[in-house]
DNA sequence: CTAATGTCTCTAGCTACTGTAGCTTCAAGA
DNA sequence: TCTTGAAGCTACAGTAGCTAGAGACATTAG
């Protein structure tokens, strides 16, 4: 058995994190020793690296909570864990996407300051007027933030 | 003058960020009509448009603050804001790289997913083991969230 | 004048954690 | 056996950047 710390190392995820988990219900309840430590099996390592690798691909957490309760119930067809992963590819393109033009408007910007006054900045002149801008990456709500 | 409404529809800013921004001190804040209704210029209405615009580039808060306060001192060479405008362009690459790593990985995963059964699902079992991954994606910590 | 719309303040909630305070427990050395 | 330092405990607050809702007041069109 393992203490939250070795567990922790273990999967690369920080304690405090493991707790939260804990709470939220992705993780079951911890075992306790006498003195009320967690302890951990190694089907709770197994479970936990499950949980940071998906995290560390950028599924959510509910989305994660659906794959996890997919993998309880091997014998069913696998439709959902590829859907699941499918939207999340999706979700990942759109970002992509938007983030490439995003790169190509702050290049342009950054390349026109030529270093003078503020006054002449192109980086706060573009920002003040949209109209100077040549791509459309607008409407940033709904974002691509995790 | 506008109102908080007229100037949220001429901006592209929802109602309630805008009291937002005034409530952590982006905006200033407002005159008010004799009903206590906020009333803005078309000074703000630039303002607005100016954060709108920069949070679109994915621009922080804080970032814009520090971008907004340069904008009010136009005598000073523009060093500053340049700087700010290239970390926001290298955190963008960085997001970029990861992101394409993550779906190249994805796209592996999905492509592997022949519609078995979950016991077979490479989704799931790819998650549950790292290393049966080609990239090395992990440590998402300091992530990639706008 | 009335009804519909707009706006007000305030509070709470979202994701996915992270950090703090103030305590208890554990393991190893003297 | 005692002590010390690390590791663990709970509970709560805070982060970014908003969003949503309740219940009251203001403004405007017909």
């Amino acid at each position: 058995m393992l203490t939250i710390g070795k567990l922790g190392r273990a999967a690369g995820v920080k304690i405090p994190t493991i707790r939260y988990y804990e709470q939220i219900g992705l993780l079951p309840e911890a075992e306790r020793s006498a003195g009320n430590q967690r302890l951990y099996s190694r089907k709770a390592l197994d479970r936990l690296t499950f949980i940071r690798h998906a995290r560390g691909l950028g599924f959510t957490l509910e989305a994660i909570r659906d794959l996890l309760s997919l993998s309880d119930t091997p014998d069913q067809p696998c439709a959902a864990a590829d859907a699941i992963a499918k939207a999340q590819l999706a979700e990942i393109e759109k970002r992509l996407t938007r983030l490439a033009s995003l790169k190509v408007e702050l290049k342009r910007m950054v390349a026109q300051c030529a270093g003078g006054r503020i006054a002449d900045c192109r980086v706060i002149e573009v920002l003040g007027d949209h109209s100077l801008c040549a791509t459309d990456h607008d409407h940033p709500q709904g974002g691509d933030s995790q």
